[in-house]
DNA sequence: AAAGTGGGTTCCAAAAGAGAACCTGTCAAG
DNA sequence: CTTGACAGGTTCTCTTTTGGAACCCACTTT
């Protein structure tokens, strides 16, 4: 299988992967997440090979995650902020760096706290129910064929999701 | 940089990375999530090269995401489950899902729903901070340094993450 | 004895990545 | 007016990782 062909597929993880499915496209995201936007902040943090970064920026800015912003002509210079699409994948980051800091964290613990702006404590990110408002875990979930459904989509006996 | 580094790294999102920062190993995990436990189920479903396959599930196993569960003797068979660790990391996953979904969707709309068994409605996973309660989304957060950060971790001017 | 099954390993060619050098506007200093 | 610096890339070669197919092995069924 290519992964051009993914975003084809029937799978809303498949096609997600498709645009930020690879360690350096999501590493530059958590530098835009931490208030990066330009290709040297990205090179420095990172040491990522020049090439492949901005590859991976050209590829997130046509799929509409990253915005190209003009900050200054003459020499004509640009930064990389992330759009709406962009912002609405904290909750991949954060569930990542959540998984992280419980169980790949070393005896020090987390390096960064997250504090909720809203009530001013150090925060962690519960995913709950958006009907009943109850904490999810994989175990309480089954899956369902949706409107856009294919064949191959399902698991033969619809298990946990 | 090479990737065996990254889990030395002081950032909780490379050192996950280092795991499961990988297409086929999300897409192994949407499979085990669909109920998928045999390395032929995986094969077929995912259309995966067979020797990545093994290796991605060694290294899954490795890490104690998936754990191999003899399922039958004379022939020796195994299969792979989702650890206590492997299902923490059902927020990753419903959050690249919902992502997909919302952003990547055709026409047709998400090919699967999520049913909540505990109360039994179609649902999203609503990410809310730990402390008070309410949804949480990128601009609400600021970060700080936690008890394992390292010099070069946080960003010059603490913004958003 | 032959074919099937589950779970792999081995081979080669193609693609992606690392690392370093080079290019392009533009300004500022000597 | 030449030299150097800076931001943001592109091009080059070399190594690593994939994709795809074939092969292997321990058993069971026909």
């Amino acid at each position: 299988m290519r992964w051009e062909d993914l975003d084809r597929e029937h799978c809303s993880l498949a096609r997600t992967l498709s645009v930020i499915g690879d360690r350096w496209t999501l590493m530059v995201l958590r530098e835009c997440f931490l208030g990066m936007h330009r290709f040297e902040e990205f090179e420095a943090r990172l040491g990522i090979a020049r090439h492949v970064l901005a590859d991976r920026l050209k590829k997130l800015a046509e799929a509409g995650v990253l915005a190209k912003h003009l900050y200054q002509e003459r020499p004509r210079r640009e930064e990389y902020r992330l759009t709406e699409t962009g912002l609405d994948l904290y909750p991949v980051i954060l569930g990542l760096v959540q998984w992280g800091d419980k169980h790949m964290a070393g005896t020090e613990g987390a390096p960064l706290l997250r504090v909720h702006k809203t009530c001013g404590k150090v925060m962690d990110g519960v995913v709950v129910c958006s009907e009943c408002g109850e904490p999810v875990r994989a175990r309480d979930v089954r899956v369902e064929a949706g409107p856009g459904a294919g064949e191959e989509t399902l698991p033969r006996p619809a298990r946990a999701s």
